[in-house]
DNA sequence: GCAGTAATTAATCAAGTGTATAATTTTAGA
DNA sequence: TCTAAAATTATACACTTGATTAATTACTGC
């Protein structure tokens, strides 16, 4: 009886294809499905390797969420693309309401995840870091965009436009990821920004990419 | 050794009971915490009771999950009152961005259900069902809102502005309830009435309770 | 009060979990 | 080419999980 064959990878590569594998677990097959052994083998690799590459479960998964939610706000921030502020929150709001942050999977994952941060401190450390990047990428170019129309641009009235538009951006990304309503005969691009331009008092006319 | 004494409940009692037992399980634990031994510890039950009121845990937890989910509805229903229909969806903001509806233990179950929802098919139908009724529920309201002020009342109106105000609220909702940021120096209420006002285009002095 | 029925307990089971460790294989360096 | 170190596998363990079943208890109707 032979062992099966391996080849080594570098450190990095095999941690990445850990978390990877988790990831897909967790998407497909929710967290409780994200098992040692499910992980393992979708990385290609066995059980007992998980544990050179984290201390324990708790950790990998962890791990697993902070990639997951570093490379959405990246992703969704890449849409900003530069130019003049009004044109960078419309390019935010495009990524975040079209996939690939706008989808099932991405949903799926999030959803699965969020679940735990009530009950586990490591998790809701991790999801604290996310949010408040998010916050304050949002919250910075609604000032910017305030200020570039001379309109009042204190602190106040900043942080309470960026609340309001944060949320409008995390409800409507969750209907479009959950995919329930039917979309397909609504332009949701256009359904977001014209709502923000409406909300920030600004013409939604040049708002529009 | 004498068995411990117990007494009989009438089954709708013991099936609420164990519910909640269930979904306190669920909002301090997460869902794994939610094992069918710790939810008979704390309905003051044996493990194996439960099986004669669910077919199995993925029943329990889906019951758990409608009831919640239908129980949240109703309690934001209930903010509606009676009267002008731009009073009763105002009503029906203010409670869903304020205790009960909008607090940590809510947002807690309803994450950790909302998780399961994509792997889950059971789990994704009660989810259907609950949402269905809110988003009906916001459609309503809108479409009374603006035939009120015989503005613009058409099926595609109407709808744009349900999926708008449906995705603030839950936003709004998501924010508050998570608690991260520091809403004490921040009236929310007043933030999602005016918020909602704007987007309707309607004037928000009168649209304040 | 008494008997029968049904609810509840107690004990057990098989399956799956995360973890630990020893055996093996790959790979890099001399 | 050979050797030593490190990565990976294989196996096993202790524990928890949901489920099953028989024994017991509480309650209902007579």
């Amino acid at each position: 009886m032979t062992r099966r064959t391996f080849h080594r990878e570098p450190e990095a590569v095999r941690q990445n294809d850990l978390i990877a594998a988790t990831l897909d677990s967790v998407a497909e097959l929710g967290l409780a499905g994200a098992t040692v052994r499910e992980v393992a083998y979708r990385a290609g690799v066995t059980p007992g390797l998980i544990r050179r590459y984290f201390d324990n479960k708790e950790r990998l998964v962890a791990a697993a969420y902070r990639t997951f939610i570093a490379d959405l706000i990246e992703t969704a921030a890449a849409g900003c693309g530069d130019g003049p502020a009004h044109t960078r929150l419309a390019g935010l709001i495009r990524a975040s309401v079209t996939a690939p942050v706008a989808d099932g999977r991405t949903l799926s994952i999030w959803a699965a995840f969020i679940g735990t941060v009530n009950s586990d401190p490591v998790m809701a450390e991790a999801h604290r870091e996310g949010y408040q990047a998010f916050r304050d990428l949002i919250e910075q170019l609604v000032g910017e965009c305030l200020r570039e129309r001379g309109a009042d641009a204190s602190q106040q009235t900043i942080r309470r436009h960026a609340i309001v538009l944060n949320a409008l951006l995390d409800g409507l990304w969750i209907e479009i990821s959950m995919g329930g309503d039917d979309f397909s005969r609504v332009d949701v691009v256009r359904i977001a920004l014209d709502s923000t331009a409406t909300l920030l008092g600004i013409d939604p006319a040049e708002f529009r990419e």
